[in-house]
DNA sequence: GTCTATAGGCTGATAGAC
DNA sequence: GTCTATCAGCCTATAGAC
């Protein structure tokens, strides 16, 4: 076949991200092996190193290509909105984003906070991009009720990982709640609760 | 030597287990091996399965007892205070730990979230611990302010992740501001950005 | 572009001396 | 209890046919 071969509707490359991108979820990354991966893909494993040079190259291809649609997403929820409606869009994007693909939600949460691996840049200029979408609409937040903020980066940290975890524990609990209403919520009873 | 030998003031189990979480702080446990746990450690491979049957169960053992300090920990934090204030003191030992080892706190950020290992109920056990812990201080608190919270255990959940992130977003800046100062400043700013 | 076959290195685990 | 020596299996990566 010429470039950009077709299985099932999807190329060749399509089938090797979504078969790693599982495997990785399930067992984590190392534990992963391009057997496993050419094998739930569909294909030989001659294949995944004609289309990558090595295993540390296809999940770094692999990562670069998911957070950037993540980061695209992040931005456009933004978009129109700023201070505190800022905020809540922000979260609601994440939950979105932790529902859809929670294979991705949960590689990156055990990847994102290792240091090691060929692929710690393309990780760290995606969580510094993230933050830096939280801090914005935190420090406007803050400026609106007229309590600037002492510690904009550790704060907008805290919103961030408050999004993560109830994401999870919502997603463990059948994501029941629909998600704009979770929001509403959960923020005001936290606020109430940190007072 | 007799059962329970010494090496530099560590019995041998000591010292392997100071090197087996080094390690796998650096790298993950997958791609920690047997080999780098023995030589780190300044003992033979054999002494090694002489002290653990397999390298599962000896990382099995190794967060069971990690886990178990930390929850005493925790709840001793928390003993005699009730609502916010005790929130407060259980997001502060949270922060105490992460600085104290952080080479604990970064493995377990990246197993708690798998659910293929043998470890997984070891893990799964700390983490509601930890979670219901977090959650009756929530409640009190809320009720405290005549506002009852309608999803407690997801609210929780939103604290002990901000309090995560909090943790490595300061110990990244160096950890400059003191514990208790911070945990005031933070929760202050969290629910005036929040609302 | 995709396949099969195979090389070469590393890893978990065991056996047996001391 | 701790050591050294060694094996059997698995994993990444390459070579070459089609």
């Amino acid at each position: 076949m010429s470039n950009g071969a077709r299985r099932g509707g999807k190329t060749t490359r399509e089938a090797i991200f979504a078969a790693a991108l599982a495997l990785a979820a399930e067992r984590g990354i190392t534990a992963t092996t391009m057997d496993d991966i050419a094998a739930r893909a569909g294909v030989a494993k001659g294949s995944l190193y004609y289309n990558f040079s090595s295993k540390d190259q296809l999940f770094d291809a692999l990562l670069e290509l998911e957070l950037s649609e993540l980061s695209a997403r992040l931005a456009s929820a933004r978009e129109g909105l700023r201070g505190r409606a800022a905020i809540r869009a922000l979260v609601e994007a994440v939950l979105q984003a932790m529902q859809e693909e929670p294979d991705l939600a949960r590689v990156l949460v055990t990847e994102i906070f290792r240091d090691d691996r060929s692929w710690v840049r393309t990780v760290a200029v995606a969580r510094e991009g993230f933050l830096s979408a939280f801090q914005v609409s935190c420090e406007e937040a803050a400026a609106d009720v007229g309590h600037p903020l002492r510690n904009a980066a550790i704060v907008s940290a805290g919103v961030f990982g408050s999004a993560l975890l109830i994401g999870l524990e919502w997603l463990l609990r059948g994501a029941q709640t629909p998600r704009g209403e979770l929001v509403e919520q959960v923020a005001g009873d936290l606020a109430a609760v940190l007072g």
